[in-house]
DNA sequence: TTTAGTGTATTAATCACATAATACACCGAT
DNA sequence: ATCGGTGTATTATGTGATTAATACACTAAA
């Protein structure tokens, strides 16, 4: 577990994410038991509390669950699970049409870039893959 | 004037995003005075020093400059604004991709949920402008 | 010269966030 | 029963970014 942590936004919104597309990406199974607070706290080097913190949410949201007093895991709610997946994928759609119709870039245009920069990062990935 | 402000960003960052913007719309033309920051201060109902944070940022991009004691104005270096506009792009498009690409979408659903949502909220604009 | 509106600079106050230090309840394992 | 690891809650403190308050310098215009 690592996380490239960025100083805009808040550590427990990072953490918060970084479970989002863990979910999404499918490696995190449901009902897969994550860290403990403070086993996480301290990979990630953060204070247990802002661990906490993000926990909270993730648990408010229905992503995870809490049984007694064990470790948490991920929900076996398929919906919520699909959500998870969708949102990732509505809320940055959302965020690039706003963008890009500000800007009056034809549809065209939009396509073909992200095309490009796609394939382009597609290549990326898979050199850091040859063994 | 008007900007929808969110919680989550500094005030100024939204400000300076909105004037790249404004210019990547064309509706700011290169020369043109924009308003004193204590004038915008108060149509936004925000401090002047934020706004004088925003300007300078601007300033410092060479978005704008200013001679004087005199409200500021758009620059006239064409490459600068073509790079605001560009620069506008590539940074939704990275992050979208990056996002995607986390959720292993294939390339041909992104298409066509961009061209969904495209359309779609350009819909609602044209009905915005129906008098 | 005076005035009113500029940009600019400095300092103070505020606020969200992160951290820290504890404390408590719970439960499995020993 | 004890111990060690859980989750949870509370309170305090530190810190950096942001915003606010104030003062200053400049200049066009009256």
């Amino acid at each position: 577990m690592k996380i490239n942590f960025n100083r805009r936004e808040p550590v427990y919104v990072q953490v918060v994410r970084h479970f989002k597309q863990q979910i999404a990406m499918n490696m995190l199974e449901p009902g897969q038991e994550i860290p403990s607070r403070r086993e996480l706290a301290g990979e990630l080097k953060i204070n247990p509390n802002t661990v906490q913190r993000a926990y909270k949410e993730m648990e408010e949201q229905g992503l995870i669950y809490t049984e007694r007093n064990l470790p948490s895991k991920i929900t076996r709610n398929e919906q919520v699970l699909q959500v998870v997946r969708e949102e990732l994928i509505m809320d940055a759609v959302d965020q690039f049409v706003t963008t890009v119709q500000s800007v009056q870039v034809p549809l065209d245009e939009i396509v073909t870039i992200i095309k490009e920069k796609y394939e382009q990062t597609n290549a990326d990935k898979g050199e850091e893959d040859h063994d």
